[in-house]
DNA sequence: AATGAATGAGAATTCATTCAT
DNA sequence: AATGAATGAATTCTCATTCAT
């Protein structure tokens, strides 16, 4: 999947969430808080538990007027995601870059975890909540259209470094890395914070001794 | 009133979640019968998206006899969260000898990892959900509770073998690990079966690489 | 209406309230634990709100066992206002003697009111739930049927004692007496003991007034 | 938020049985359908008896609309209570003026009757259903908070005019004139027309010889 | 565009009554 | 006779969505 591709889909994404697009600097103030309420309470009681009535009172509108831009209530999810998602791949876009995995290990996990670390900050609640929704929910496709990406993106980049390694397992070894990174990142951030860099430095061992043997295989 | 009725009633009062402990055994099997229909339809489109009248379908029985038994809806998650943490608690204590940590890492890991592969694979619908869920809602501390036992079992465990560690490293040490190894076996259990070895050795090695320094601290 | 046909309906009337007849003493102690529940609960709570299940429940008895002796819900009232118009019979009948009217008006209505006391201490709940009851519902006609019998009575004894009364004025004067009384009776029970005697001497002197022109018009 | 909405919103604090104050007039009008024929049926049939759905057909509207202004069925009967009391307020205050004692007592009584009958007629069904609930049910307290404030209005009228007897008995005898009278006024409309005031007249001498020898006791 | 009233299908829960043991 | 499990219609209330102003 390129970068084109990925552009139109994003787009055409935005055509079937959006009833009608915001004309006036009014309203896309008003979608604006739609979706940060929205954010908000999917954050905090769920999907299901979150009422179109809930998410135009906490945004201040009406419910009418929440109607006018977004056609249906999952519309509302899929927007909220969709500008999760921009913003993890703006992120991230300026951390992977062409010579990721040429740095040092240490100094490649210290920059990606520091960049998760600050988008989990902006939408915590919402990262949340896609997770817990990712485990069983007809919304796992889209909470994990930005993975996709991102693995495509690491996987270039992967192979890059380690051309020797089979294409098959070096996705695997992508996910097993994904997922550690984002379990631990996720427990170092409901840690006390002096508890923090203990986590996240677990978290560097253990990659990094993961890692090591598939980056120099003839050091085992 | 005579010595069974007793027992009977002791037990009900140990059981909160249930209305009435069913006394024939029509009315076992068919508790029985909810609450597998209600596992998995908790598992498939998760707890709010569940109707008690569809429990009662797929449990083959009537609305009136699902809450003949059940006060109310909730307490048929506890009722079904209470059975998978028993089988757990058992599993569990199988595994868990006073020798434990005392084994090989290698040995230990083997043997915890493969209880818990045997236990997902019973209620895996189950454990996802209750993983989804524990992210966000009110159930997390049904939930942990389990969690909270197997904790305190291992934190004896590493107590004894490491007791030089200070009592809230330990206790963090512990939840990395957890947390790890609760992950990964769940990504070896969505991966193709032939992949699921390099995900539990993988798992194997993270976790010796972290423990390793802790158990043998004089060799760093 | 005359003293036979009413012991007639009565029989009838209990034909039609239960299924069957108990045979066994357990099956009258049954019955009679049953009722009694029911008179309490439909007191405490009203008709409506009263379950069969909280019936039999009280009653220490299985729903089953109920629906053994009482066809449906409606039949366990009416055996309970059965029970009850029965002992307002047997005691109405020892006050309203032939002479009852010809005695002093303060002695007639001394006796009459201590007789309404004693009844309603023993039946409290279950007249002031039908006094509530008769003022919209089903079981108006049930409630005073009683009522019916005993103005039947005080009209015979009133058209002795004052024979120059045409018949519609009499059936007047007896339902304002019959009003007085039992509102300001029910009053005497609500208020602190200590009011009691003021409010029973204030019924007294009401009716006195009330009834004395009509005793002895030509006095006025 | 201009001046309009924030009178309302007061207006909403106030009024704590309403879900949502209607701000269209088209909502005002079906406020008050639905209270019209809650009424209606509360006093046909009772409250328990009556379900929502079968207020909101009544009043020609939906159950969701029924929802949108009461937040669950007790909030409509607090409403039509509320309404009704307001109304019994309203009549009591042109009737309870100053000298209403020390007029002569069949004056007193009778402008008093006079406004009771006026008010029950436009009310009676719901003022009927309120005695049957104040017997027993939950409902007590909102029913009598009106006769409170009556009482504590008869109860200054009444000190005026016979400063000399003590508070205690002040508040016992008013309790008995205000049940005799409510009772007795019931009664008479209850009764054929061409019996009313017959009714009406025992009241009147009831009431009269009950409360002479208290305004006068000198003339015992 | 904005507001909020209107709608009704659907969800949880109760309870009178029947039936199997 | 006794027990208690089984049944399902009926009830209260919610909420996504549409419509009138």
């Amino acid at each position: 999947m390129d970068q084109e591709q990925i552009q139109t889909e994003a787009a055409e994404v935005q055509e079937t969430h959006f009833r009608r697009q915001p004309q006036q600097i009014r309203g896309q103030q008003r979608v604006a808080a739609i979706l940060d309420a929205a954010e908000q309470l999917f954050a905090e009681i769920g999907y299901q538990a979150t009422s179109t009535n809930a998410i135009a009172q906490r945004a201040n509108t009406s419910i009418g007027s929440l109607y006018q831009f977004f056609p249906n209530k999952k519309a509302i999810l899929q927007a909220v995601v969709a500008r999760y998602h921009q913003q993890y791949r703006d992120l991230i876009q300026n951390i992977l870059t062409d010579d990721f995995f040429f740095q040092s290990l240490s100094d490649a996990f210290d920059s990606l975890i520091s960049a998760l670390i600050t988008l989990h900050a902006s939408h915590g609640g919402i990262r949340a909540f896609l997770i817990g929704a990712s485990a069983s929910s007809e919304f796992a496709t889209e909470a994990q259209q930005i993975h996709q990406e991102l693995f495509a993106r690491l996987d270039d980049l992967l192979a890059a470094r380690v051309p020797q390694l089979p294409n098959a397992e070096r996705a695997l070894t992508l996910r097993i890395l994904y997922t550690t990174t984002q379990t631990l990142l996720e427990l170092s951030e409901t840690v006390p914070s002096h508890e923090q860099s203990t986590v996240l430095s677990a978290l560097k061992t253990m990659l990094i001794s993961y890692l090591s043997p598939i980056f120099s295989p003839e050091s085992i």
